[in-house]
DNA sequence: ACGAGTCTTTGACCTGTATCAAGGTTCCTC
DNA sequence: GAGGAACCTTGATACAGGTCAAAGACTCGT
């Protein structure tokens, strides 16, 4: 980030051209200047300028655990970008069975399959911190900048491929191959933050996991106790997973 | 392919202003002109300069029963658009399990997951006609068209709301359930192509709804087997299936 | 540091769907 | 229109994972 920050004063009109030399008056001007997983959001393909025309648009949340973030059916008014903790996106069935489509963490974007409505419910697992923008505002800045939009195309896109791979999870993976696809998945998604892989951080209830991977809570409990006593991973203290033999998982993962 | 060949022409200079009289020299300007699907597929965004453009990039295919139009894996080097027959998309497991993780149809986009390589095999299911592009030239169009982009998102965003669908679907739905769901769905798309939502054609074989539902042939077949003796489909000659008593269906598909 | 509530693990048993195995059907091809 | 190949249906049986039940293990507020 160094500077370029100034940058959005420059559309706005008076511009300062001291060299930022106190952070707080920096932050009043482009508050996303100072935020720690701007590199790896959307906001990443932003300047400053961009930076704070977005910034504009955006407000800072924060959600406690079991909080509903957004829920299915109601008409799309927001997006978000959550900047920390982690969410569970889901979809229920009338009688309560439940869904887990997917988990967000701190970088991730909440909103692409924006139609009129949420196609599910975000609720937040832990505490969680989001920068929310109004939906309409959001598509203005689409407009303005071509590269947010392709960027965003780009999102949808891995996304898309994500869903595929989960779809042949739910439909064709065993219980073990399950767990195990999560586990390493958890592990790679961590590392794509710039987070060790292997002591990995598993925020979510067991019958969070067993609602994603179609599973029963007994089921996921069972398995994971399986894994345990053939070596392969360590239940660490604080919600920690050890991936020991990360090959002999990702065997295991695929049916091999 | 007819020709459609010219089009460039239109792009390389001298314009033919004159109105269009006769059909096919319409055609050889833009071939897309008189594309039966136009409407329901991405093109319908564009207009008639802008049809040329994509057409002078665009080749059109064929593909016979059986054959790969593209291979999982693959380095991703053409999209496509359908313009005839059915398609579907899977994904294998090493040991051979697959998960066909959608069908498409005319007017269906092929290709948004589009990283730097096919996220699927795509496989023709009977004959199939459609228009293929260069990624990197339709990418530059891309950028030419922000419409076409906008377009893009639209339908990325839209197939990311099945795909959570097809999710709940496969991790939370029984058997009844799920090969209820997939009748409707049939019957809705083709309703949104124009064609009439009962009688719907099913073009793919029993094995291949298996494979999407994540169920087997044999549970497919029981299943459809039950539905009919329970009166609330019929099947058909040539592959078709009537829907009687959708309000019944549509409460079978969740379990209501 | 205690107890209540919640989450996780373990055990015993059950069931929906898979698997294995024949028969039927349909639809080409010659 | 006979033969065959691929597909679909039906039946008998097996088993992975679900369900029901209860015993640990955390967590947190007081």
């Amino acid at each position: 980030m160094r500077d370029g920050l100034h940058v959005g004063a420059l559309l706005m009109s008076n511009v300062d051209l001291r060299p930022a030399q106190k952070r707080p008056i920096d932050l009043d001007i482009n508050p996303c200047a100072a935020c720690s997983i701007r590199e790896m959001s959307i906001c990443a393909v932003l300047d400053g300028g961009e930076l704070s025309r977005l910034a504009s648009i955006a407000r800072t949340m924060t959600f406690d655990p079991h909080q509903a973030i957004v829920d299915e059916a109601e008409p799309a008014t927001f997006l978000f970008n959550i900047t920390g903790g982690a969410v569970k996106l889901y979809k229920l069935l009338p009688d309560g069975r439940r869904q887990i489509t997917g988990f967000l963490f701190e970088g991730d974007f909440l909103g692409i399959a924006l139609n009129d409505s949420y196609a599910y419910t975000a609720e937040a697992i832990g505490q969680v911190t989001l920068c929310r923008f109004p939906k309409e505002k959001f598509e203005g800045l689409l407009d303005e900048f071509p590269k947010l939009e392709k960027q965003l195309l780009e999102v949808a896109s891995n996304e898309l491929a994500q869903a595929q791979d989960q779809m042949l999870l739910l439909g064709r993976k065993t219980a073990r191959e399950k767990v195990v696809s999560f586990l390493l998945s958890l592990g790679s998604r961590a590392e794509r933050r710039g987070a060790p892989s292997s002591p990995a951080a598993l925020p979510m209830s067991r019958s969070d996991i067993a609602d994603y991977l179609g599973l029963t809570t007994e089921t996921v409990s069972r398995t994971f106790t399986a894994l345990k006593s053939s070596g392969v991973i360590r239940l660490l203290s604080g919600n920690m997973v050890e991936l020991k033999e990360v090959e002999a998982l990702e065997d295991l993962a695929d049916g091999a």
